[in-house]
DNA sequence: CTCCAGGTTCCGG
DNA sequence: CCGGAACATGGA
């Protein structure tokens, strides 16, 4: 099997592979998802998370502090970290990549209609990522009105400027810069990273994160509409940011949020027709239709509709 | 040039 | 509570 492997690789000509990577400073682990799969480029891909680089075969990165490689292999992944930095990067790295949701179950939850069938076979082997709440809360505050690529443009200035430089296997790569970090820049440094009028919020809740205003790691405690409630009372922040964090960093399968794909999905498919739709009447409807684990399903119904260009959408 | 992008906030019914 | 408008920037 490893024979098989490394002869299809030096067929594709990748002689960079793992061979470059010092193994002296690099462990090399593979990971075993829990059921259903995983969808490696897939889940990199569906705009959870925007600082990934495709790069040697699979995706370069930083899970919260942790510099590290990934790699896709045929059921299972392929993880670089750092040697010095043990087991703690790999028990990181299983959590981010929320290695334990068993997606069979997640999946049997799900009503069958014909556009939740044809997203959820679109999506196969998508798993909500478990981010560090910091990074993602922020990165979604800069997401206001944007395209996922210019989200992605705006995390890497944020990174390359402000952030921690580490030693990745191939080069340097950058953390996102710590809520105290941004918290003492100005708006107008802020601004000159094509922010926007997102640089006030950004600062804003920077500033509430750091001053100890609002405590992230309390929320994993409170229940989910709680958690909701505080993190609404940021700068910036409001219901659809809010679920993002929820979903993406702290694996509140519940929350749904609601983007404009979302929307016209639900209003084009499930309200069609129907006058004085109010987002209230969304919420309500998503939330009970989709069941307890909504937000997996609103991730594929949005992966699905933004890369086909809302393709079923008429 | 116009339109739109993983929204939020403020304002008048 | 609800609909509208303003808010920056860049790609299609």
């Amino acid at each position: 099997m490893k024979a098989a492997r490394f002869a299809s690789k030096a067929r594709a000509g990748l002689k960079s592979a793992a061979r470059r990577i010092p193994s002296e400073h690099w462990r090399r682990t593979t990971l075993t998802p829990a059921p259903g799969g995983f969808d490696l480029a897939l889940t990199l891909n569906s705009g959870q998370a925007f600082h990934w680089i495709p790069a040697d075969g699979g995706f370069l990165g930083c899970i919260g502090q942790v510099p590290c490689l990934v790699r896709q292999l045929s059921d299972r992944i392929e993880l670089f970290t750092r040697a010095a930095e043990g087991s703690a990067a790999i028990d990181a790295a299983c959590a981010y990549f929320a290695l334990d949701h068993d997606l069979n179950k997640i999946r049997s939850s799900f009503p069958s209609d014909p556009t939740i069938d044809a997203a959820l076979e679109f999506s196969s082997g998508m798993r909500i990522l478990r981010q560090p709440p910091w990074e993602c809360l922020a990165t979604f505050i800069t997401s206001a009105l944007k395209q996922v690529a210019h989200i992605a443009a705006i995390s890497q200035t944020l990174r390359h400027r402000y952030g921690k430089r580490h030693v990745g296997p191939h080069g340097e790569l950058f953390s996102y810069p710590a809520a105290e970090t941004i918290a003492a820049l100005s708006e107008a440094e802020l601004r000159a990273c094509a922010l926007g009028f997102r640089a006030k919020n950004l600062l804003g809740a920077a500033r509430a994160i750091a001053e100890g205003r609002l405590d992230l790691d309390e929320l994993c405690k409170l229940p989910t509409d709680e958690a909701r409630e505080a993190l609404c009372g940021l700068p910036g922040v409001g219901p659809k940011i809010a679920n993002c964090v929820l979903l993406f960093a702290y694996g509140r399968m519940e929350a749904i949020p609601i983007d404009v794909w979302i929307e016209r999905i639900l209003r084009r498919i499930y309200f069609r027709g129907m006058r004085n739709v109010t987002a209230q009447r969304l919420r309500e409807f998503s939330t009970s239709y989709f069941g307890p684990f909504g937000g997996y399903l609103q991730q594929a119904l949005f992966h699905h509709a933004r890369t086909t260009r809302g393709a079923l959408l008429k």
